[in-house]
DNA sequence: CAACCGACGGCAAGGGGTTGCCATCGTGTT
DNA sequence: AACACGATGGCAACCCCTTGCCGTCGGTTG
């Protein structure tokens, strides 16, 4: 059953087994008749290299994995995607883990997998700090949607989209708006509080935050309902889903979205542009973001610690029906 | 930088390598005096047995490896979802692999897949089945949402669900419905339009088909124009992407859904549930589908190649605004 | 024609665990 | 007290591939 080993080819083609191993890692190293010969005996015998062999002497295991907060997120499919793209044109393969939103789980599955890949992309990790440092003495880490200084992340910049949403609900005429915040262990939860309200200062709107909320489309109704009791014109939910849950509370109090109350998302997944009215939201490149962290994961190698590189990607604020001027 | 080995522990612990290994492979083995002192000095130096030096031995890795037809889909979600946690309950991995609806990308990385992971969950192979008979003799495999005889598999029962489609719109008063087909190499397109057809004749309505289509959003377009020349009341789309598409163009051109015509789709993906109208789709417990075939890989070993299983999972009709009464 | 040199193959030592087999030790048996 | 046997630990081979080092051989150079 498993397929034929380097003996097998060596015997056949009348060679060393360090000949065949370098007609394949080293062809210069070897005649071009060696290789040929070689070459034409390994695809008759159908032979491949067993890569947990090569990972055992090199310690190279072309393997990155990627832990995810919540696979059941649509938004991390984006980067899930490209992810896997950039990974695939660079034969490295993806490993997919799921934390669960549990710090815990995270942190056994990293630990579990920690000898047996070549990096580990965190994706919105919910861990602590000093866990996350932890991990990066032990192997190459890239960020995603979070950030922390000595690190490698990539992030969207939400400094700059956060602006642009407070400018977006300002210039509808809205003078208050309601931040439904996500989890207390998310980054991002903070970062865009603090974004959303250092951008609302300054136009001289006024900021609330109330929550945290899980998001879920199923929390949209605890927080709308929040929201209401706030008593304000425009909400900016801390995802897409919760954003969705709220509207459609919303609309079962009876309350009109944008005539009664704006909402605002973060993360542009596909649900927001077939929902009614089209959720509002702050989108990027998730694809990107992806795609960038493997390029940093794979280029680890040459980087030392003082130089992790923060790669910002521009946000794009999709404008669509659920948001409108004040009545 | 890489951890300690099984030596380390040994000399540590003042035993041999053998019963290190012994001590955590198989504790009844050494004395219990002994195991404790060994696995107190492995978690004292932070040891971790590397797994592919026991992969290289045992043939085992303790790994699965999924191949989704298009990662795009966010059908798969659930699907990745459910075989994620059925493989982590039993401490296993899950390799994601996107073939990018190419038979010949799909083709590759499961060659390349196949000396380092213990099994196959093939997600809506578009490989044709001999292909598919290729690597099943070289590991075990299962197929989800694809039968062929011979192989593990693991679909929804839509041969129920299409007799409930078109109940439901027989009840509705329609006479005759038109299937927007997937693509050629899809099996789910071929199963679907034989179940429909089926069931349509029986109850005296007409079936037609069109296509194939790409099931995206995007295609929408051209299967809407496609179901109005065709000139009919009911359109059951391959997909709920292509359901999706299919209600936008319709909506651009002016016509209602359900009143002028109504639309079905297959999945019950998330965006069914919060585009307008509802759509009526036909889903079923995706997550359940992920999880039983992460089960019958497991259990692969067990069954001779005579008894393959081949489950069913039964199918729910979700209903929604998209379909109604012919006006 | 001798001395060199580069190209090419082979030998063998790992890399980190697992496991069959043997040696040892202690205890129970008669 | 002699013997047998089960429990336990160690030795060493093996899994498959890579790579440093050495030997060989043909060819170049002076």
């Amino acid at each position: 059953m498993p397929g034929p080993t380097i003996y097998d080819v060596a015997t056949a083609a009348g060679v060393a087994t360090s000949t065949v191993s370098r007609a394949f890692s080293t062809p210069g190293r070897v005649s071009a008749a060696t290789r040929e010969k070689v070459l034409a005996v390994a695809a008759e015998l159908g032979y491949q290299p067993n890569p947990h062999a090569r990972a055992l002497l090199s310690g190279k295991h072309h393997t990155v994995a990627m832990v995810v907060s919540d696979i059941t997120n649509p938004h991390y499919f984006e980067l899930i995607r490209g992810a896997e793209m950039r990974a695939r044109v660079s034969e490295y393969t993806l490993l997919l883990v799921n934390a669960e939103e549990s710090p815990r789980v995270e942190w056994e599955q990293i630990q579990r997998l920690a000898p047996a890949v070549d990096g580990f992309l965190l994706a919105a990790s919910r861990l602590p700090d000093e866990n996350l440092r932890q991990i990066a003495v032990q192997r190459p880490i890239v960020l995603m949607s979070r950030e922390l200084p000595g690190l490698a992340s990539v992030v969207l910049d939400h400094v700059e989209g956060c602006r642009q949403i407070v400018a977006h609900l300002s210039s509808l005429g809205h003078r208050d708006l309601v931040y439904l915040a996500g989890p207390r262990n998310s980054w991002m939860a903070g970062t865009r509080w603090a974004a959303l309200k250092a951008a609302a200062d300054q136009v001289g709107l006024t900021a609330r935050r109330i929550g945290p909320f899980t998001p879920k489309v199923s929390q949209g109704g605890a927080a709308a309902d929040g929201a209401v009791n706030a008593g304000t014109t425009a909400v900016v939910a801390h995802n897409d889903l919760l954003a969705i849950g709220v509207m459609q509370r919303l609309a079962q109090r009876g309350l009109r979205v944008p005539e009664d109350i704006s909402v605002v998302g973060f993360d542009d997944i596909f649900a927001a542009d077939v929902c009614t009215p089209g959720l509002t939201t702050l989108g990027g490149a998730h694809a990107d973001l992806g795609r960038a962290a493997v390029e940093l994961l794979l280029t680890a190698g040459t980087r030392g610690p003082d130089d992790q590189p923060r790669v910002l990607l521009p946000t794009e604020l999709v404008l669509r029906g659920s948001t409108g001027p004040v009545a």
